[in-house]
DNA sequence: TTGCTACGTCCTTAATCGTTGCCATTTTCT
DNA sequence: AGAAAATGGCAACGATTAAGGACGTAGCAA
C-alpha cells in the first residue's frame, strides 16, 4: 500500500504539504495540489483510517449497538438513527453485541473506536456501560434505566402503553383480562405490566394473578404460555400479550384450539411489528415510535459532540394501533354483564 | 483517557514493559505483571483501538456492508455472516451503503478499516470495488459479477430458481403466465427472467412480451404493475413476480378488484421473505439460500486470510415453497384445453 | 573458597506504524 | 522591504516489538 510519503515523494514535495493538498487544506497552491493529486491517484492512494483517526482523535462515526444485528425489530429505529446520522455527515455503523463481555460491541464502547454510541442492548452490563461512559463520549442507551452524568436515558413510556392497551380493553367491556408477560428480568415488561395494573385499578376492576401468565417475548413462549392458559379453563374475554411475537404464538395456539379471535377472545399486543398487520386478523396493538426514538438518540449525541447541555432524560409515548382482534361487548347497565 | 504511559509510570515500569504485561506475553515475571494490572484497574485504562490497530496492521474485523441497515430482507443472511464470524473470534460490523461514495460503506471499503469485506449493495459501483480490491484484502460479492482476481463471487441461482418457478406453475396446468419484473438493471432480475424463459421453451410455450410487466422490486411497483395487467384486460391464469414483495403488492391489486387468488389466477414470488408465510393466502415462492450464503461469505474470507486458495466463484440452488397461492388446474388431453 | 565466564530472566531503550498540524523557512507578490 | 502565501521539517498521537542491557545465579577451574 502506498503511503502518504510516496505521494509526497512522487510528486516531488513534503509530507505536510502532501496531507494539506489531500485534505484541502488552502494554504497549498493549485499546481501543487493538482500534482499531488495526479500522484496519489497513480499510485493508487487510500489513506490509512486509523493512522488518521489515531492522530485527530476523532472518527466522525457513531456506533449503533444491538442485540442481535439479524433481528427484524429495530427497522424503523434504525432508519431513524440512519438519517439522522447521514445529514450531519457521520458515520454510522451497526455492531451486535452478541457474546457479552466479548462482543465486537463491548469493544467499540471500551476501545473508544466511535465517537459516540447509541446502546440499545440488554445483555450489555450496566456495568460495562458505566466503564465506558466518560466526558467527551456521549452514550445514549435505549429503553435501559442508567444513572450516569456522562449518559443519557431514551424511553418509550411503556408504562402509558401498557396503560392504554388495558384501558381499550376495558372500554369495550372487558373486565376479564390475562397478561401474558415477558421474561421477569425485563425492564420493559415491568413498565408494561404496571400499566396494566394501573389501568385495572383505575377501572376498579380487580387484577387476578391466576391471569398473569409468563411468557418470554417469544412467539415460542407465547404459544406455550396460551396452551397453558386455554388449558387451566375458564378462558378471560380478553388477553393483553407484552408483546407482538407472543401475540402471534398465542393467536396460534388459540387457532389450533377453534378458539376464534376476536369473537371469543379478544387480543392485543405491543410494539407494533410489520407481521402484525398482516397476520389474521390484524392484530390490535400499541406503537412504539422507533423511528422517532433513533433519531433523537443520534441528535442528542450531536448535541453532545457540540458541548450543548441537554437533559439527560426523555420519555417518549406510545400509541394505540386498532386493528381487527378486540372486539367490543355491551354491557347491560342494570345488570352489569355482557349482552352479547 | 490514560494512556499505556500512564499505566507504565503509576506501576513504575517502562511503557514496553507495561504492553507487555497487558497482552500477556510471557516475558515479564508475574509480579510486575500484578502491578501493571493493578494500576491498569486503577487509571481505567482502556487501550486505544486505533493506536494498537495502526501498529499491527489488523482489526481482526470483517464488515457487511448492506444497502441499508433498516431491512428485514438481510435478517438471515446476517445471521449466518455473524454465527461464522463470531466463532472465529472476529468481530462483525455492518455499515450501509447509503449515500454511494460517501458512504459509511465505502470509507471502510477505500481506508481498510478492516480485514475483510462482504458486499450486498448494489448500490456501490464496480469501480469502487475495484479500487479497493488488493492482496491481503478478502472481498466477497454476494449475487454480483465481478471479474477481479481478488474478488470472490457467491451467487444464488437465480436462473434456476427462475426455473422452477415457472416450471412448477407449468407442472400445474399454467400456460399463460405473466412475467413482473424488477429493475431493468437488476442483474438477479435478468437471471430470474432467463430461467422463466428457458422453462417456458422447454415446455414449448411461447413467451408474450404483453405479459412481461415492469416493476421495481417494491410492494408498491407490484401493485401498480399488477393494476396495469388488470387494466390491460384479458388477465394469464399465472403470474411470476420477481420477488415477494412486489407479489405481497400484486395481492393487494388483485384483491381491490375481486380477483381471487388462487382461483382467478395463481401467483408464485421469489424470496421467501418473511411475510409470504402470513399474507393471505400464503405466497408459494421461491427460497433463497441466504442463510448459507452468508456463512458461505465469511467462511471464505476466513480461508483467504489464512492464505488457502480458494475458488472464485460459487453458486448456490433456490428452493420450491409451495403454499396456497397457486391452483392446478386440469387439462383435458385430447383438446389440451383446461377443464376447471 | 574465590573468581571468572555463560546464560537465562526480566526489563528498558528506541524505532516504527501513517497522519496531522504547529512552527520555521522559503518563495512570491505588492 | 515587508507582508502574505506556499512549502518543508519534525514532533506528536498511543501502541507494539526487535534488540540490547542489567542482574542474578550456576558451573567450573584454579
Amino acid at each position: 500500500m502506498a503511503t502518504i510519503k510516496d505521494v509526497a515523494k512522487r510528486a516531488g514535495v513534503a509530507v505536510s504539504t502532501a496531507s494539506y493538498a489531500l485534505n484541502n487544506i488552502k494554504k497549498v497552491s493549485p499546481a501543487t495540489v493538482k500534482k499531488v493529486q495526479d500522484a496519489a491517484r497513480e499510485l493508487n492512494y487510500q489513506k490509512n483510517g486509523f493512522a488518521s483517526d489515531l492522530k485527530r482523535t476523532k472518527t466522525n462515526t457513531i456506533a449503533l449497538i444491538l442485540k442481535d444485528l439479524s433481528g427484524p425489530y429495530y427497522s424503523e429505529l434504525i432508519k431513524g438513527v440512519q438519517e439522522v446520522t447521514m445529514t450531519n455527515g457521520f458515520d454510522l455503523i451497526a455492531c451486535s453485541s452478541i457474546g457479552g463481555s466479548q462482543s465486537t460491541a463491548v469493544k467499540f464502547l471500551k476501545e473508544k473506536r466511535v465517537d459516540g454510541a447509541i446502546i440499545l442492548a440488554h445483555n450489555i452490563t450496566d456495568e460495562i456501560i458505566h466503564e465506558s461512559a466518560r466526558e467527551g463520549f456521549p452514550i445514549v442507551v435505549l429503553d435501559r434505566n442508567l444513572n450516569n452524568d456522562h449518559i443519557i436515558q431514551v424511553e418509550v413510556d411503556n408504562t402509558q402503553g401498557g396503560y392504554i392497551a388495558t384501558e381499550h380493553l376495558i372500554q369495550n367491556g372487558h373486565q376479564e383480562i390475562a397478561y401474558i408477560s415477558g421474561p421477569y428480568d425485563s425492564h420493559d415488561n415491568e413498565m408494561r405490566f404496571n400499566g396494566f395494573q394501573q389501568a385495572l385499578s383505575a377501572n376498579e376492576l380487580r387484577f387476578q394473578s391466576r391471569w398473569k401468565i409468563s411468557g418470554d417475548f417469544t412467539r415460542e413462549g407465547g404459544y406455550r404460555a396460551t396452551k397453558m392458559l386455554i388449558a387451566q379453563g375458564n378462558l378471560p374475554t380478553a388477553a393483553f400479550y407484552a408483546n407482538d411475537e407472543m401475540a402471534l404464538g398465542g393467536i396460534q395456539a388459540f387457532r389450533e384450539n377453534n378458539i376464534s379471535i376476536p369473537e371469543d377472545i379478544s387480543v392485543i399486543g405491543f410494539d407494533d411489528i410489520q407481521l402484525s398487520e398482516y397476520v389474521s386478523p390484524p392484530l390490535t396493538t400499541i406503537k412504539q415510535p422507533k423511528y422517532e426514538a433513533g433519531a433523537l438518540a443520534v441528535h442528542l449525541i450531536f448535541q453532545q459532540l457540540s458541548l450543548e447541555k441537554v437533559d439527560r432524560y426523555y420519555k417518549l409515548p406510545t400509541e394505540l394501533v386498532e386493528r381487527k382482534s378486540v372486539r367490543t361487548r355491551r354491557i347491560n347497565k342494570e345488570t352489569e354483564r355482557p349482552i352479547n
